[in-house]
DNA sequence: CGCCAAGTTGAAAGGTCTCAACGCTAGTGG
DNA sequence: CCACTAGCGTTGAGACCTTTCAACTTGGCG
């Protein structure tokens, strides 16, 4: 089966056998799901939040596929797209401090919700946002521990960086500081 | 430009401001360079080896696509494929030891050369082949220092899993426990 | 009100990194 | 022919960061 996600956040993972796992992608609304030409996924799809799917068969893709000019190129752009964010992961994983790991895991997450959720928020206000996932799906997402997280999201907090207000909402105080925790690549 | 690797590796990488790299691809014989569809790639791309390319303008890649009808599908499945491999890294560089790290590794590289190289090996014979990168390309493709990586290869070595003639050639004496050292996913 | 899951915090253990010294090999020039 | 040098690789000791294990707090919900 294929989907779209309509509304909602889906975590793609991978699993080693004694249970560590790994978070390899976070997929957001207008997001497809599936592993084209090919039986299986390599990973599993997991839902964070309530949500909804578009689904269709492999018949309806591969009809899309042929009937649809655009449909393969845009999935293809895409697919480029996602690469290019797993490797900015990889540079993550690989060589980020615990602490930059979590900085740059908020920045995305402010960005992405920046460009969909609050069109309407003005410049200058402190951007604030729900994150989508617990903890533990963070410290999957950033090969860390839980306990690692939330001693970082704690420094940050003490540090005057973000605000919190239950564990959940995040309030960025001073961008240019989280930036800069982020380390960004050239 | 785009190009098509007729001979050599070559490695992509992506870089933080103070220096740390990350090595987020290797590239060989018969693989695709370039980012399609945007002005600049994310990320750089180094010779690690002599190489020889197949070089080619824009221009004639978007012929390419526009002319030969299989040509972007082929493309497409092409970066699928990377992309699950990129996510199988992700795994690795989140959640793998350094000794792990380093064995899966050398099973990635034997099983690349065995697809292309040595044909003709018995079946027993231990699996026998030359790193095509330093000890720092590897660390960098790991996320480990040169130190690290060094070590895990001396480790190897003193419990008979690998046997080294000089630095860069590697035998493989015990292909069951190489495997169970690597910790292969789910 | 009390329970349970999620999150936080502390202390100790462990793994990787850092810094430093040393070894090996290949290319160079006397 | 051979010391010499430079680059790569190995090894050791200590520092540092993250993990582990444990106790405790918080928040949501019956």
């Amino acid at each position: 089966y294929f989907a779209n996600i309509i509304s909602g956040v889906v975590k793609l993972t991978k699993t080693l056998s004694d249970g560590r796992q790994q978070v390899v992608g976070l997929q957001f609304a207008s997001d497809f799901l599936g592993r084209p030409y090919r039986p299986t996924s390599p990973y599993s799809a997991e839902a964070v939040t309530r949500i909804h799917l578009c689904t269709y068969e492999k018949r309806q893709f591969e009809r899309l596929v042929s009937e649809m000019p655009g449909f393969e190129h845009r999935m293809f752009e895409n697919t480029l797209d996602e690469l290019d964010a797993a490797h900015e992961w990889m540079l993550l994983l690989g060589r980020k401090s615990a602490q930059e790991k979590v900085a740059s895991f908020l920045q995305m997450v402010a960005h992405r919700i920046d460009a969909v959720g609050c069109k309407g928020r003005l410049p200058g206000t402190p951007l604030q946002f729900d994150l989508p996932i617990t903890r533990a799906e963070i410290a999957d997402f950033l090969g860390l521990t839980i306990e690692t997280v939330s001693r970082q999201f704690s420094k940050l907090k003490v540090g005057k960086v973000i605000g919190l207000e239950g564990s959940r909402t995040v309030i960025v105080l001073d961008q240019a500081r989280l930036q800069r925790a982020a380390s960004a690549s050239e």
